[in-house]
DNA sequence: TGTAGATATGAACAAATATTCATATATCGG
DNA sequence: CCGATATATGAATATTTGTTCATATCTACA
């Protein structure tokens, strides 16, 4: 923040462009969504049901966790709009919001992958 | 964990899929990455850092945070090979490792901003 | 309508983590 | 070599967050 000092190094033109192209609330919302999908459990889930719909039952079989924890995280992905759901009899069905997520995530897999 | 149980819904067909696609170890390195990128701090480095090179003091400058905090972010994002570091002069200059993070994180601003 | 199955919720707790403050290290110019 | 600039590091703190446990809600069905 101390702004009366000046670097010696010279590559701070490209600052603006930055700051000119990204606002406050834009990152932190790029960020928010890395957030969510940045866990274990959550990315789990997520991927689960890249392959189809599933029930909370069948979600807690992939994910190999138990009920409530998978369903407080069930939560937090529906808050944060990358999953919805329905009710199918008893159960409640989970899927994805919209395919922009696994675009993202196949970018990862394929950066994790090397 | 209950394996005893048998749901109702019939949608469990692909979890095997998803089970021997992804593994473990794939699972955690990718959502590790998107936890670091998951914070804005972190982000904003990572943004700024997309138009070119910049020494310590040009990222406080562009992330308008202190030196300290910005010196830990920075330790965390290079740990992680997200960027990479090269002594200039009495400067550090910071740089990101490859372009592949820039097109996950072009994916997630097209997403943000729907 | 009462019971069992399926899912959600809330509080409590523990673990992870970002920030701050103080200080250490390293480089350069004189 | 010394002082100033530039960056890194470590400890302490405070906040966030994931999990667990207990319980509540809601639906189907007998």
């Amino acid at each position: 923040m101390e702004d009366t000092f000046e670097s010696a190094c010279k590559h701070g033109e490209n600052i603006k462009k930055f700051q000119s192209e990204y606002n406050e609330e834009t990152i932190v919302g790029m960020a928010n969504i890395l957030k969510i999908l940045g866990e274990p459990s959550r990315m789990k889930i997520v991927l689960a049901l890249s392959y189809g719909e599933l029930c909370v039952f069948h979600i807690v079989e992939a994910v190999k966790s138990n009920q409530s924890a998978v369903s407080h995280q069930l939560r937090i992905l529906k808050d944060n709009h990358i999953i919805k759901s329905r009710r199918d009899g008893q159960n409640i069905v989970y899927y994805l919001y919209d395919d922009h997520i696994m675009k993202i995530l196949n970018l990862v897999k394929e950066h994790v992958e090397e």
